[in-house]
DNA sequence: CCAGGGGCTGCAAAGGTTTGCAGGAGAAGT
DNA sequence: ACTTCTCCTGCAAACCTTTGCAGCCCCTGG
């Protein structure tokens, strides 16, 4: 019923392989026939059959990109930009969902290898060596994870924890509590090894807690221990647990910041809306989206802008394909829920809600 | 390199038609045979190739999943919900986001059509007449729109507008003012005649606004027009512009609900935690997500668990295909956005905050 | 002992496209 | 006038799988 090249090449008088150039190689077929063709192709509402084209040339122009959870607000910016990125090249987005479950992960991997070119990986669960695995099975670029060997992109998270902490100790809060992220997250680690070296450069405690998931009712679940540690200040481990934290400190009793900063990590848009309006860690959670797409496509396509963004970007390469690692800035960014802590040295002109001169040059808005 | 079906046949010394049953009719093969196919494909890791098999059966087992902006949080449970359901039926979902852009809806739907067994057009933003057409492109469900001839599901948001309008007209607002979404959009259309409706019928006054993008940024620019048509009460388009506007009021120092009532439809995650929380008409979307991805695989699947849900459903026969209706039911959430209004006929028993008796039984949580 | 049938397997065509190779026409160079 | 070259087009194989048809073997019933 629809029609196809074969229709195309009658209708217009040639033979189907300049129909097929026509479309996937104009420049070897004369102005003339080409617009003919064009003509007819338009006229019979032909387009080509993508899973025959992928047949013959092995490359699907699909892409996967699987997700520990859509409805995390962290998420969307990513998958919008990944896929604007990708239809910009004439390539659609399978995106599916893991619901935080590692061994959905890899199922799924597998599940679209034979169906996509490439599989964006975006924060896994699973373990390296899994991730290895899979990539033999389909290229792969992972986002929210260094492994070594395989191409990635990732948001400084570190220097985001670090800024975090500097900040809340610069406030002069001694007693910081880390909540941490779900069990298997990359950017759980990273964030809690760099926030261990941070505090103690500045001379603060920190204890660690977790793991915990990484959702609203997560960062609720840990209002009371939060309270039992006896802290005066919180650095979670993303923007939706430290709103669901927020939340039960506020059924609690407990004013933020007056008695506890919190401080969350990713600036989704709802931390925004939070009253306190939440002092957060910035990600570039649309870049990373973008950067992925490019890097997987870098390989297969000839015309790739080269994403030479300022200041990242590390070169590697292995047996025959380059595997970068990219490494995007996040920026500190102050709001309202973290004030002066006990420790504030003196410096009596300060509003307890105003941003500290120190650190001001970090802030966003 | 990656192993065929004719790879598994050498190895197991059988013809490729047996391992291609293996697969797909694995009744038709000795249960012998069978076992053995399947483990020198296993040891193999054989896949088969999804596009040499949607080239000859004409199915591609893909859903291409449109929605209006991945980044509105109405969105997510849908559409995870929807590939929860696919992927239990052994099918992808192509998801892709418009910006809210009418053309991009019909360029996007042309380019799946030929990769994808059928589209679920959720939100649409172009006219009927688009829709039909595309439909002859490929097999269409629509969400969040009738449209007499396709197959639909879409929310009661109707009666939600109702139950809205007289919830707000009970409490004692005579003045109401709707803050009407996009142009194209049905919902929108179908809020406010049935808001026009039950505000006639409640004698009060319903003075709409708009289209307003439906975004927060709508709905805080809205703010400066709410306060000059003199309104007691507010119902937005959506939560998000709902979130908006009470956001914006906050800065402009007016109160919620002392001075100004709020009602959003949506009930999406963050509507839980705005201050004052916000009441709203829940929608089931992911119940609509589910619907949908069975109606469209209803027709090409042998056996699908009959969506009979209680009190919906409408079915109806045009030539080949079952083009179903399915309405969804809505409830109003009563929380701390709405309260008592001008006209409150008298009962000295209320508490500001609390809701009113004669609407309890909307009452969710 | 034969007919018939059921269970399983092999054969080969078909599906729509891409692409290396070859050929033809005309232009340009010698 | 002949070669060489460029530009364009046609030919046919190949990609991997599904599926209708036919054939085989073996069993059962008569």
């Amino acid at each position: 019923m629809p029609a196809t090249i074969r229709d195309v090449a009658r209708a217009s008088g040639v033979h189907i392989s300049t129909v097929s150039r026509t479309f996937s190689a104009p420049h070897l077929v004369n102005p003339e026939t080409r617009s003919r063709v064009l003509a007819t192709a338009e006229s019979l509402g032909y387009r080509p059959n993508r899973a025959a084209r992928a047949l013959i040339t092995g490359r699907t122009h699909n892409v996967g990109l699987i997700v520990a959870d859509i409805a995390n607000p962290f998420f969307p910016p990513l998958i919008k930009a990944a896929e604007s990125q990708a239809r910009q090249r004439d390539y659609h987005i399978f995106v599916a969902d893991t619901n935080e479950d590692a061994t959905a992960e890899e199922e799924l991997v597998l599940a679209m290898a034979k169906q996509v070119d490439g599989v964006l990986l975006c924060s896994p669960r699973m373990s390296n060596s899994l991730i290895e695995q899979c990539s033999r099975e389909v290229p792969l670029v992972v986002i929210n994870r260094l492994v070594t060997g395989l191409p990635s992109v990732v948001m400084d998270v570190g220097q985001g924890a670090r800024d975090a902490i500097e900040h809340l100790a610069g406030l002069g809060h001694r007693e910081i509590a880390l909540l941490g992220g779900p069990r298997g997250s990359w950017t759980s680690r990273e964030i809690r090894r760099s926030a261990l070296l941070a505090a103690r450069a500045a001379g603060a405690d920190l204890t660690v807690l977790g793991p915990n998931p990484p959702t609203e009712d997560g960062g609720a679940a840990a209002a009371d221990q939060v309270r039992r540690v006896g802290c005066t200040a919180v650095l979670a481990y993303n923007d939706l647990m430290a709103i669901g934290l927020l939340d039960e400190l506020d059924s609690l009793g407990v004013r933020v910041p007056e008695e506890i900063s919190v401080v969350g990590i990713d600036d989704i848009a709802p931390s925004r809306r939070t009253r306190p309006k939440l002092t957060t860690v910035a990600t570039p959670t649309a870049a990373a989206g973008r950067a992925a797409v490019d890097m997987l496509l870098q390989h297969d396509n000839a015309p790739v802008a080269r994403t030479a963004r300022p200041g990242v970007g590390v070169g590697a390469v292995d047996g025959r394909r380059t595997t970068a690692q990219v490494t995007l800035q996040t920026e500190l960014v102050i709001r309202d829920s973290t004030g002066p802590g006990p420790h504030l040295p003196a410096d009596p002109g300060y509003a307890a809600t105003a941003a500290p001169g120190p650190v001001a040059s970090y802030v966003k808005e």
